[in-house]
DNA sequence: AGAGATGTAATTTTTCATTTTACATTCACT
DNA sequence: AGTGAATGTAAAATGAAAAATTACATCTCT
C-alpha cells in the first residue's frame, strides 16, 4: 500500500490554492484538470482535507480556501487528513495467528516495537515539512523556468 | 504498496532459523507451515536472502543457516533484500507531467525533498534494529508465557 | 535410480486502490 | 420559484499489483 497518491494529489491542490487566492475561484473540476484526476476524486480530498481543518469549501456556489496560514501545515497533518490508520496503513504482517509455532504466535508482538519505530521514523520527517516550505520550494523551481507562466 | 507481508515472513523464517539451529532442518516445507505461506513464498525469500549475503541454503538435501550473526543483521537489510527499488517504492506521486499548470510540471520536484526526508527516517529506523534484538524479544514473549513451548 | 529438496518461470487467483457513474443537496442569481 | 453550477457521497466498475499456485528443471545424498 503505497504513501497513497493522495498525498500527493492533496499537496498539489494546496499549493494550488495558495496561489489561485482571490485570483480563480478554485473548484474541483479546476483541479481535475491541473491534476488529471476526476472531480470526485478531488472532491474526496477536500472532504477529507475540511474535516482536518486544513481548508475551507463553500457548497453550492463553489471555491476553496486554505484556513490557516501555510507555515502552520505540516505534511504529516495532510498525510493524517488522507490516510486515517495513519501509517499503520503502510505495514502488514502476514497472518499466522492460530497456528503451533511459537514463532508464529508471537512475531506480532516481535515486530510491533520496530514497526512503531518505524512509525515514529516517518512521523517526524513529516512534521518537519510545512506547506510553507513546499511552497517556496515550488516558487524556487518557477524563478529558475525562464518564462514564469501564470495560473490562467 | 505495503511494506509488504514478504518482510514480516522474512523476519518470521530467520527468527525460526535462529531458534532451530543444529536441532532441526529447516526446509521451505517447515516454514510454510509455520507461517502459512506456500512453499514457493518461502523459496523466493529465502533467494532474495541468499544473494544479500544473510543465510545459506544447501541445494538438493535441504536444510537453512544464518551465515552472520543476528547482531549484525539488521531489519534494514532484510527489507533492502526483499524490496530491491527500496523505500521509494512504498511513495507514489500522481502522474500529471504533461500538463500547462505550472503546478503539475513542478510538483515532483517540490516532493522530492519531504520524500527524501521520509525515506531517510524509515531508512534510520529499520537501521536501528537488528534481528538480535527482535530474537531477545522473542524469547521475552516466550517467557512471558506459563508453557514455553518448543520448535517441535 | 529414487527420494526429497531447492530454484524459478509462468500462470492463475485474489485483493485492493482508483476511477467512474449516479444522484441528492446546496447556494446564488434572475 | 426556478435554473445553473457546485459540492457531498454512496455504490458499482475498472484496473493493476500482490500473492498463491502449478509445473518442472536441477541438485544431493542414500
Amino acid at each position: 500500500m503505497q504513501l497513497s497518491m493522495k498525498c500527493s494529489v492533496a499537496v498539489h491542490c494546496l499549493i494550488f490554492i495558495n496561489e489561485a487566492k482571490g485570483r480563480v475561484k478554485v473548484t474541483s473540476n479546476l483541479l481535475a484538470q491541473s491534476t488529471g484526476c476526476n472531480p470526485v476524486v478531488i472532491r474526496n480530498v477536500f472532504s477529507a482535507l475540511k474535516k482536518a481543518g486544513i481548508i475551507t469549501v463553500t457548497r453550492g456556489t463553489g471555491g476553496t480556501e486554505l484556513c490557516r496560514p501555510p507555515s502552520e501545515i505540516t505534511l504529516y497533518m495532510i498525510y493524517q487528513a488522507l490516510e486515517p490508520d495513519g501509517i499503520s496503513s503502510l505495514i502488514g504482517i502476514h497472518p499466522c495467528d492460530g497456528r503451533a509455532c511459537p514463532v508464529a504466535q508471537n512475531i506480532r508482538a516481535v515486530l510491533q516495537k520496530p514497526y512503531q519505530k518505524i512509525e515514529d521514523g516517518v512521523r517526524s520527517a513529516m512534521e518537519s515539512v510545512t506547506l510553507e516550505s513546499m511552497i517556496e520550494d515550488f516558487h524556487a523551481c518557477l524563478g529558475s523556468e525562464e518564462t514564469s507562466k501564470e495560473i490562467k
